[in-house]
DNA sequence: CGATGACCAAATGAGCTTATCTGGTCATTC
DNA sequence: GAATGACCAGATAAGCTCATTTGGTCATCG
């Protein structure tokens, strides 16, 4: 038979610890999914519930509104996003370059239905999250990042100079938010897999960013270090955001990602 | 006193012949403005015809639907940047390049609001001429145009081949894309002039597009030949489009741009 | 005979009513 | 005291009516 505590049955006292936080993520994989499939305004409270099976009650356990719930999923993306980076970039035997950080970016994103939906705000999944909130912060989270990192690449002449960084930021996003964006608009016969798109976004921007000589090792050791300092702090912004959305905790009125 | 015939007053005969196209492009004017400033949805043939100085009626003299109006005022558009491309192309002192032939494209497209939103699918702007209709075609036709037009550049040698036509294709459309939709998601204070991003875009392509050396004089005469005779065939199809838009000849139901 | 604008059917939109749904609560249960 | 789900007020949707607007026509005018 079954241990009696690991499977929590309807009216049973459950893990107040660990399955908590495992629940919380029960509940957040079911909001996910309801919300690719039918869009932030037709996915209930009670649909969530039902699809991780706890009850609705529970679900407000967790999070103090719906609202609350949709910016802990978003939350939740966006480390798993940033983890996965992270991750692809420490692992690259070439070090982590601006080439390999872009291309481990764009293909967590591509890989990451609802990260694409809020970087390109769409309307069909993200409904009213998108209309009433003033900006969802993701994409200025980026921006920043490109900033601090691509001002660390300059200094160390990693990057090309007779490009602004205002100049350079716009080449960035610019190219990135395409990439992003074309696959659905592409004919069948053109459309590339997401790690396909990934390597020539990394190409491209390589490309458009390069000084023309290959990096020093001093160099190449510079741009690693600022990619993954700049990581770990974006990580550790959006850790403690996620943590915050985590815990029954009071959130105040801020619900922005 | 002015000339009797160049002033066609409100119930008097006016001429058959010019008079008729300038009208015309009055009227396409008008819808030009209030389409832009209202939306499609909002934009009635009674504000139009109220606009451009004309009656109800004769909107209908010209085209035998609300559609086939906006259908024609898509395709002069179409045409309009076309022929700016083709100027500004000619006129390069540096040859048709790629890179020229970009940084036209991308100029051409950024000044022109209603190409943009075209090109984006922007409902704001477009409502539901874009919800209704299967596909605008203008994207379909820029795809076409990157194809044949690269086709004819790697035949020459005139951009690498180490990437497919296809991954090629996907590069131009995905930068084009992203910076033709960035210029409202960038804070104001990173936000750069049409010009300054077509400046960019062109420069991004071409490293991306790059053989690596610099082209022979042969190589740039091929590519000029290239670039002209395509945008000169493009040109050709569009100016029929609008030709067929311009007249109240039936048109059949097809009116896509 | 080109242009007009009164005219009409159809579409759209505002306003209202009614019914259903949904976010959030809390007394009850185990 | 954690979890539940019946419960409620407010939101949303559906249905309907009625008034206005709109695309499109055509008798009339100059």
């Amino acid at each position: 038979m079954p241990s009696p505590d690991t499977e929590p049955r309807a009216g049973r006292g459950a893990p107040p610890g660990p399955g908590r936080e495992e629940r919380a993520h029960r509940i957040l994989n079911a909001a996910a999914e309801l919300i690719l499939r039918w869009g932030y305004d037709k996915t209930t409270i009670d649909d969530i519930a039902r699809a991780a099976g706890v009850a609705k009650g529970t679900i407000y356990l967790h999070w103090k509104s719906r609202e609350a719930l949709f910016a802990a999923l978003l939350r939740r993306d966006r480390v798993a996003m940033l983890e996965q980076v992270r991750a692809g970039l420490a692992a690259d035997p070439g070090g982590a370059t601006p080439r390999s950080l872009f291309r481990h970016l764009a293909l967590a994103v591509m890989t990451r239905p609802l990260m694409k939906a809020s970087l390109l705000s769409d309307a069909e999944v993200l409904g009213k999250l998108i209309r009433n909130k003033p900006t969802v912060q993701t994409a200025a989270a980026m921006r920043s990042l490109s900033e601090v990192y691509l001002g660390a690449l300059r200094e160390h002449g990693a990057v090309r100079t007779d490009l602004s960084a205002v100049e350079q930021v716009n080449v960035i996003t610019g190219t990135m938010y395409g990439f992003f964006m074309i696959t659905p608009r592409m004919p069948e016969d053109h459309r590339l897999s997401g790690e396909h798109l990934a390597e020539l976004l990394a190409d491209t921007l390589h490309r458009a960013l390069d000084a023309g000589r290959p990096l020093t090792p001093d160099q190449t050791a510079e741009a690693t270090g600022a990619a993954l300092a700049f990581l770990d702090e974006a990580l550790r912004v959006a850790r403690e955001r996620l943590g915050l959305s985590l815990t029954t905790t009071d959130l105040g009125e801020d619900y922005r990602q």
